[in-house]
DNA sequence: TCTGGGGTCCTAGGACCC
DNA sequence: TCTGGGGTCCTAGGACCC
């Protein structure tokens, strides 16, 4: 069997998985306790869509991803409370979340801003759904972040118990699927779209062979399912079966692209606003770039009109190479202006634009070119950038900043009704009374 | 009568995740 | 007026090599 990606370990793995409930929603109840049990919901960047909602907001048939302002009678009417993403309070508090179930076991992959995938193999013995309960009664007291904990011998049926968990209310925020007999009579209940890797497009694919269920799903035969959804479905298969072919990968895998891109507040017509945009955007993936030791190979620059409405469209990118990897902002800011000046086109109303690095690799190991800056100058920047970085590390990002990236920056993004960045900025501690 | 075999690397596009 | 942002993986096909 051609299953590339991890061993093939069968038996004795036992994994949990712990997810916050709506979890940008709970970030903000911690600190306002006026938001428990009303209707909540978090939007996307530039108050675009709800990306969060309470369970109270989710009753009422707001969906994820509705656009804000089709949503907004509905929230009038009913009194939905609403909140700009403050994404500083969500880090900090996945940070404690991460935190406290190192408690619980040393052996975590930290998979996303609100999921942790646990290494509980050595805890067979124990009553797993008892050390689940212990796990979620811990990290609720601890940050004040509910959660639901599912269980399983692959990651696969973990995150299926986890669904099941949210899903069965009445299960108390756990779920273990480590008894076979408990899967047989879950799986066939459960509709194939809430398999982790099963999408919109495998969920039609799937319709064609007749699964729908979890169950058919496990019963299928890997080579038929495999002609349809590549070698993709075929592990989720074995995943399902109990045959484990994705590791805990406990040690973040070096990342190969990193982007920043942004809607603008207001459709933007001005080249000198858009070379202001991506000056900004630019100025913080090379942020990013030296906070993880990368470099970066080349640069793709881009901006484009409006999707959504009947504006003239123009979608324009331009490729950009350094001579070098480099993450020196000044050197990319130059690369980033050559950008715009390719891809610019007048008389358009652009609505995005943003600054993707495909290519990364480590600064340390980058291959050297006779045609980059001589060795001392090098020295010289990398000692100006990190004093920079440690200047915005210790008066708040932006203290200083390339003037290219604008002062006014009327194309800002919307967000309007953010709260305080309460664990994180001294000026915004939560007061207990006023 | 009528053109080999075995590779690697790169890219675009599709699909999926949170 | 108004619809997010940041990632990963897989495959097919083209280009190229000997």
């Amino acid at each position: 069997l051609d299953i590339p990606q991890g061993s093939m370990k069968t038996g004795e793995s036992v994994f949990g998985l712990v997810d916050g409930n709506n979890f940008y929603c709970s970030c903000e109840r911690v600190f306002n306790p006026k938001l428990a049990n009303v209707p909540l919901v978090v939007l996307s960047n530039n108050d675009g869509c709800a990306i969060a909602r309470s369970q109270e907001a989710k009753a009422l048939g707001i969906r994820m991803g509705d656009p804000f302002f089709l949503i907004r009678d509905r929230v009038k009417a009913n009194n939905v409370r609403v909140f700009s993403s403050n994404y500083t309070l969500y880090g900090d508090m996945s940070r404690r979340v991460l935190t406290t179930l190192q408690e619980f076991t040393p052996h975590i992959e930290a998979y996303s801003i609100d999921e942790s995938f646990l290494d509980l193999s050595g805890f067979a013995d124990k009553n797993l759904a008892a050390y689940g309960q212990e796990i979620r009664a811990t990290v609720r007291q601890w940050t004040g972040i509910p959660t639901c904990v599912g269980i399983g011998p692959t990651k696969t049926l973990a995150k299926l118990a986890n669904w099941t968990a949210k899903h069965h209310p009445e299960m108390g925020g756990v779920c273990d699927l480590t008894d076979s007999q408990e899967r047989e009579t879950i799986l066939p209940a459960v509709p194939v779209e809430a398999v982790w890797g099963i999408g919109r497009a495998s969920v039609a694919k799937l319709a064609k062979l007749g699964v729908r269920t979890v169950a058919q799903l496990r019963e299928a035969d890997p080579r038929a399912v495999r002609q349809s959804l590549t070698v993709v479905g075929e592990r989720i298969i074995q995943e399902l079966r109990g045959v484990s072919c994705l590791n805990l990968e406990e040690i973040e895998p070096q990342r190969k692209g990193m982007a920043v891109t942004r809607s603008f507040g207001h459709a933007v017509t001005e080249k000198t606003e858009m070379l202001e945009a991506v000056a900004a955007h630019t100025t913080r993936v090379a942020e990013k770039l030296r906070a993880t030791g990368l470099a970066a190979v080349g640069m793709i620059v881009f901006a484009h009109t409006n999707r959504h409405n009947a504006d003239p469209s123009y979608y324009g990118s331009a490729v950009c190479e350094p001579y070098e990897a480099t993450d020196d902002t000044p050197e990319l800011l130059g690369l980033a202006v050559q950008g715009v000046n390719r891809l610019w086109r007048d008389g358009f109303r652009y609505k995005k634009c943003g600054v993707i690095l495909p290519d990364l690799v480590r600064k340390d190991e980058r291959q050297r070119s006779f045609f980059a800056l001589a060795d001392a100058d090098q020295a010289k920047r990398s000692r100006l950038m990190e004093t920079i970085d440690a200047i915005n590390q210790k008066w708040g990002r932006g203290t200083i900043f390339p003037a290219a990236a604008g002062i006014e920056r009327n194309w800002k993004i919307r967000s309007e009704m953010k709260s305080p960045c309460f664990t994180t900025r001294f000026a915004d501690l939560p007061q207990a009374r006023h």
